[in-house]
DNA sequence: CATGAATGAGCGTTCATTCAT
DNA sequence: AATGAATGAACGCTCATTCAT
C-alpha cells in the first residue's frame, strides 16, 4: 500500500486533525461549550494553539468537523442492521433507541459533545450544518411515526412533537453513568421503555421487568 | 412602616437585585449563556456594570440567584392547588405537567434561562446549587412515582430514571414555540399525554384527539 | 463655569480620548502606520491596552477620530485670514502653501500621522472618511486652479493632475526636518515657490532669493 | 556552460530568488504593504512559506532584495540613452522625467511595491538600504540640478529640496490610472511638465498645449 | 448607592520563522 | 532544494472585576 497523494491532506495532516477533533469533543464533554477554547483543547493535545488554525481554518470550522464526524459514526451506528426487518413499527422504534444508547455506552462523549454544540451554537457554518441536520433527522422520524399511526399500532400525538421531545431526550441520554455495564444496560433498558411507551397504543411491561411485581425497586 | 437594617438589605437593596435578575433573565432566555455578559446585563437594565458586581459578589453569585428566583416561582406554580386532591397518580402527574406548560406559557423566559444555565454551569457555586435542586426535586419526583407504582398505577420504570428524563423534557419545553393560544394549548396537552403514558400501566388517548382516528394530522 | 451634562462623554471620558489620539498621532508619526497598535500606542500613554477599546469601539474608531481631529485642525490652519484678500490667484495659492508649510512646522506629526493612515487605509470607516476628505478637498483645489486659468493667471495644465500632484506633496512635506527655525523657514519658502512656480505662467524668483544670484549654493 | 559553484547561489537558487522577489513585488503592488506576508507571496509563487525563509534569511532581506531589483532596473531605465546628449538642462530633466514616466507604464507595480516600502520601512537593513538609496539617488540629481543652475538654466532652489520633492513624487506617479495610452501620454507630458516649471527660470507651455489658449479643459 | 474609568487575563487569529523530512 | 508541520509572539477585542469618586 502506498499513499494517496488524491487524498484530501497527508497521512500526518489526517491524524492531526482527528487528534484535534477527539481533543475537542474530549473539551466539549467534559468541560461544556464555554471552555471550549483553543488554548484548552491544545493544552490537552499537547500541541500549541496556533497549530489549530493551522488545521482548521476558523473555530467555526473546527465545530463543523466535530460535528461532522460525531454525526456521522452515529448514524453509522444508528442505521437498521442488514437483514433484520423489524416485525412492527413499535419494535422498529424500540430497536432503534436500543442502538442508539449502545451507541451512548461506547461513544458517549461524542454524543455529549454534538448536544453541547447544538446548544450555544454561534457560528454561521455551524448553524446550517445544524438545521440541515435537524431538517433531515426530523423528517425521517416524523416519516416513520406517522407511518406507525397509520398502521394503527403509533397513538395519536403530534409527529413533530414526539419527535423533537425523543431528539432532545436523546441528546441528554449520555447523561446517565452508570458504574457497570449491567447497570447502564438496565438504565438503558428503562429509558427505551419510556419512550416507546409514550407513543404505543397500549402500554406493556419492558422485557426486563416482571410484571408480576409492578413495584420497581433499586437494584 | 420603616426599613429593616437587620435585614439582608434594604428596599433599594432588594429592588435592584431584583431587576438585575429579571435583566438576567432577559438576556439568558434571549440572547443565550454565552451572550449573558455583565455588559449586556447592564445594559438591558440601564444601569452600570460595577453596580452588578456591587449587588453580586460574583458572576457565579447572580447565576446563583437567577436560579434560586426562578426555581422558586417554578415550585409555587407547579404546586399541587389548595383543596384540590388528584383522584389518582396518573392525574396528580398530569396536573403537575398542565400547570408546569402553563407556567411556560406566562414565563417561558425564566425556564430558558434555567436551562441554559444548567446547561453551561462553570462556577463552583452554581454547580452546587444545580445539584442541590436537582437532588431535592428529584426526590420529590421519585418519592410521588414510587408511591404510584406501589399503588399499581404507574409502570414498573426506575423512578429516578424517569425523574431525569421527565426534569430534562421540562427544560426544553420552552422552545415550543407557538403562533395562538390555541395552539400552544394543543401541544402543552400533546406534551403531557407522551409523559403520562410513558409511565402509565395502560395506555389511552388524550383528552383532545378522538379515538376513532388515530392518525394524527396537522390541524 | 458647570460641567455639560449635554455634552458627549465627560470631561474626563474627553480628557481620555484626546490622549488616545495625541498618542496614537504620536505613534504613528515617529514608528508608522504598522507600528500604530493598541499596545505600543497604550505603553506611550502609560494606560492598558484594553482601555483604548474602552474608549473607541474599534481602531476603525480610533483611527477616524485621529483623522478627523487632524483634518479640523489642518483646515482651520489653512482657511484663508479674515480680511485678507489675496490680489492674484498664484499669490492666494502661496499663502495657502505657507500657511500649510507653517501648520506643519508646529503641528508636523499630525501631518504625518494623516498621510501615513491615508496610505495604508483598511477599515470602511476610515476608506469613506478618507475618500471624503478627498473629494472635498480635490474638488476645491480644482475649482481654484479652473478659475485661475481661466483669468489667464495659471498655466494650461490638467487642474485634477496638479491637485493630486500638490496634496501627495503636502503629506511628505513633514518630512523635512530642520536644526532650527531660522532654516525650516527657508526651506518651507523655497518648497512653496516650487509648487507655485509649477503651475506659473511666468517663472519669477521667490522673494527670499537673491535674483542677481541665480545659483544655490547651500547656507 | 557549467554552473559556478563559487557564484552567489547556482542558477536554480538564483531563478527561485528571483520568482519569490517578484511575487513579492506583485503582492505589494496590488494588496499593500500590510498584505504582503509570506504566506500570501508563498501562494501567488505557488511555492511553500518555507522556502521564502530558505531564500532569505528573514523578511528584512527580502524586502532588500525587492528594493535593489526594482531601483536596479528604474535607475537602468532611467538612464541617458547612448550617443543622445540633451541640449540643455531643462532638457535633460525632462528626458529623464520622461523616461521615468514610460518606464512606469511598463513597470507601474514595481514602483508601487518601491514606494509601498519606502513608505513603510520596518527593518534596520531596509532603513539602511533605502537611506543609502536616497542618499546616492539624491546626490547625483542634486549634482545634477546645481550644474544646471550655474550655467543660469535652472532657477535659485535648493537643489537638496528639489531631488526630494521630485523623487517623493515620483513614487506617487504610478498612481495616475488611464484607460488607454493615449491619456497615459497626456497625463504623463503634463506631469513632467509641472517638475520641469517648478524649477525652469522662465515657464513656458508644453509642448502639447496650445499657447493661445491657457485654459484647461478636459480632452 | 451608584457610576464608569481602568485593569489584566483570555479569546480566535495571523504572522515570521524553525526544522524534520 | 523544497516541503509543510509546528511554534510562540503579537494582533484587536471582550470580559469579569476593582475602585476612586
Amino acid at each position: 500500500m502506498h499513499t494517496e497523494p488524491d487524498a484530501a491532506g497527508s497521512f500526518i495532516e489526517q491524524a492531526r486533525r482527528a487528534q484535534i477533533v477527539q481533543s475537542t469533543i474530549e473539551v466539549l464533554a467534559e468541560q461544556g461549550y464555554g471552555a471550549a477554547s483553543f488554548a484548552r483543547i491544545a493544552q490537552r493535545a499537547s500541541i500549541s494553539p496556533g497549530l489549530i488554525t493551522y488545521h482548521f481554518q476558523t473555530k467555526d470550522a473546527l465545530i463543523s468537523a466535530v460535528l461532522a464526524t460525531v454525526e456521522g459514526r452515529l448514524d453509522a451506528a444508528m442505521a437498521n442492521p442488514e437483514g433484520e426487518e423489524p416485525e412492527s413499527y413499535p419494535a422498529a422504534l424500540e430497536g432503534m433507541l436500543r442502538r442508539f444508547a449502545e451507541h451512548c455506552r461506547t461513544h458517549g462523549g461524542e454524543i455529549s459533545a454534538m448536544t453541547a454544540i447544538r446548544r450555544e451554537v454561534q457560528g454561521e457554518a455551524v448553524r446550517q450544518a445544524v438545521a440541515r441536520t435537524d431538517r433531515r433527522g426530523s423528517a425521517e422520524l416524523v416519516a416513520f411515526i406517522r407511518e406507525g399511526q397509520e398502521h394503527g399500532q403509533f397513538r395519536a400525538v403530534d409527529p413533530a412533537l414526539y419527535a423533537t421531545v425523543l431528539m432532545s431526550a436523546m441528546g441528554e441520554f449520555p447523561r446517565f453513568r452508570a458504574d457497570d455495564v449491567e447497570e447502564q444496560r438496565r438504565v438503558a433498558a428503562d429509558w427505551v421503555s419510556l419512550f416507546v411507551n409514550a407513543i404505543s397504543t397500549t402500554a406493556g411491561p419492558g422485557e426486563d421487568t416482571d410484571p408480576a411485581d409492578p413495584t420497581w425497586s433499586a437494584p
